[in-house]
DNA sequence: TGCTTTTAGTACGATTTCGTACTATTTAGT
DNA sequence: ACTAAATAGTACGAAATCGTACTAAAAGCA
């Protein structure tokens, strides 16, 4: 395979993760004490896609073992910060709501990266944001797509 | 703070994360049994930023905490991927050092991604991945920059 | 229908990751 | 030189994450 071509990817995928820990990193120092970024990132999950979800589900969206995922839906029906329901399609399995906390947690934990992203925003003022987003969103659904057909 | 400008950010890091977690499960399903991603990586920033680095130095890197490092380090020179010798200059440090077994492990789990790179590089032709990845790094840099500031 | 295979969720133990507390050494200030 | 503050690393226990094995329900198929 093409040196070039390697090297070019595996700088993208590099980069991408650098950046994706030091939002991480960012985002954790803003949420409140016992609560870690998988709790984040499932509420986040349940308003953009919406929820009803399985655990299941839930669990393959985010490529983690539904172990995982049982233990962390766990923690947050323990905060009340999402409700499990018996799933009325099928017996073996629930569906997870999302609750009015659960809501507020989110948006607050939004709000608190506020002075981060304007800090941010005016460093970055010749960037085009959105513009990556596009692109980054294109990437993302091959990749999505590519791990569905190997599965 | 601007509605838009929130949301546009957020979608960014939401793609970054989305992008980042695809990637890795895609290494983790290539490195050998046992092995991880925190191994592999202290491995590639080794030799992306040269070798000799202090424990306490990498941890800072990956904004991981020292002790999860001291842990991530002992794993590896279990395994003989590197090895840690004492710090001349400072009598409390060690200098981690990649052994050449280290690096052929680094080089091999880059290669067994070539498959998954070659099937994705054409599904992404389109796309110019190299002209992202300035645009990344100028981020990254500036990122980094602003932690460096906070701490 | 009856049987097999697949799927959803959980129990349990192992490993990783993390926070706190501690020792040893270096640095800073006097 | 002496003392106080900061830093590097580790020990230890807690929590998160993961893999395996299991139960229950659904789906596929004869």
């Amino acid at each position: 395979m093409d040196n070039n071509t390697r090297s070019t990817y595996f700088t993208f995928f590099n980069e991408i993760g650098i950046i994706s820990q030091l939002s991480r990193a960012v985002l954790e120092s803003r949420l409140p004490d016992g609560m870690l970024i998988s709790h984040f990132s499932v509420l986040n999950h349940l308003i953009r896609v919406g929820d009803g979800r399985t655990p299941q589900g839930i669990s393959r969206a985010f490529q983690v073992p539904k172990t995982s995922m049982t233990h962390t839906l766990s923690v947050l029906e323990k905060h009340n910060l999402v409700e499990m329901k018996p799933n009325p399609r099928d017996g073996r399995s629930k569906n997870v709501w999302i609750t009015e906390a659960g809501r507020e947690f989110r948006d607050r934990a939004i709000g608190a990266m506020d002075p981060d992203i304007q800090h941010l925003s005016a460093q970055l003022a010749d960037i085009d944001i959105a513009g990556l987003n596009q692109q980054l969103a294109s990437i993302r659904q091959i990749m999505d797509r590519a791990r569905d057909g190997d599965e």
